[in-house]
DNA sequence: CAGATTACCTTGGCTGGCCAAGCAATGGGT
DNA sequence: ACCCATTGCTTGGCCAGCCAAGGTAATCTG
């Protein structure tokens, strides 16, 4: 707080530039991610890899592909986390008799074991962060998500043109 | 789509678990930086870098633990965003006279000559996100990202209890 | 005024996540 | 039967982002 502190006061990011909306959506995505991390990590987990972990919950034996368009992650970043957690033996892969490329993924007992931990951290997570909004808030606010994801998938489909303009930095 | 693919035909994914919010949350987050990235990347820039940017754009010389905080990201995050940022010429590092442990930030010209693109990319996004939204919509999900946003602060605010629980991972 | 505490930044290490390129197996077209 | 396009996954490279630990400068305290 010194004399050279310059102009800019304003401590609230930007209500002014190009996407007020973006810009709250990133910073609560963000805050999200790490409170959600900091519990996570007593269970030994990452963040994000809960995600892949409910969902072998839910399916029994999976192809890495399903995995890949379930989650919209990247193959190859599915293929690292999954490397990573097979070798913490949370996870079981093994090739799929019927298609000799593929890959199906399984959690292992002990991965299994872990899924009351997570399913509590989430729904505490969520009371947490939807705190204060009524029940409608909350409806609204899933439905307002959805619109947006909607809207987003579209443009991410289309978007398949320029080959691959320089990065310039 | 053979025989072998296992019992799970639900492709939406989960709005039984935990945080049905969360997770629309986690996805939406993603797919708007993915986005982002696609248009930055025509700029020379690095999804996250916007966001540094733009904070210099409406500053002037910013000390780099007032980007941290602005930014709420961490302090090693942004030293090395900085590192490479300024090896790119798009921003401009100094010792501050006024505190010597501090660096005094600044967006050389280069990096102001992006400002137009980068505002352009934003709102153009918030355009294509947002689309079919009216405008009522769009206060409401603004003002429910800042009431969820505002649960998170506090939350993170009062967590630094655990030293270092092991990392089973 | 000296010693302890705090603020500011840096480095190292690890993960999630992207893209681009590559390899193997499947399937369709002629 | 053959070739080619497609699908499924892997590797390598890079950046954002976290935590933990370290070093230097400013500040608070005795």
């Amino acid at each position: 707080m010194s004399g050279t502190d310059p102009v800019c006061t304003e401590t609230a990011p930007s209500a002014a530039h190009g996407g007020p909306v973006s810009v709250a959506l990133a910073r609560v995505a963000r805050m999200h991610r790490i409170a959600a991390g900091r519990r996570l990590r007593e269970l030994g987990l990452y963040p994000g890899q809960e995600m892949m972990m409910m969902r072998l919950w839910d399916c029994g034996p999976v192809r890495q592909s399903e995995l890949i368009q379930s989650l919209g992650l990247d193959a190859s970043t599915v293929t690292k986390m999954l490397q990573r957690m097979e070798h913490c033996g949370l996870v079981l892969r093994r090739p799929d008799p019927a298609d000799r490329r593929a890959v199906l993924v399984e959690a292992t007992d002990e991965g299994r074991s872990l899924r009351a931990g997570v399913e509590g951290v989430w729904s505490d997570l969520e009371q947490a962060s939807l705190s204060g909004l009524a029940p409608d808030d909350r409806a609204e606010l899933q439905r307002l998500l959805g619109l947006v994801a909607d809207n987003l998938r579209e443009e991410a489909g289309e978007a398949g043109e320029c080959p691959a303009p320089p990065r310039g930095c």
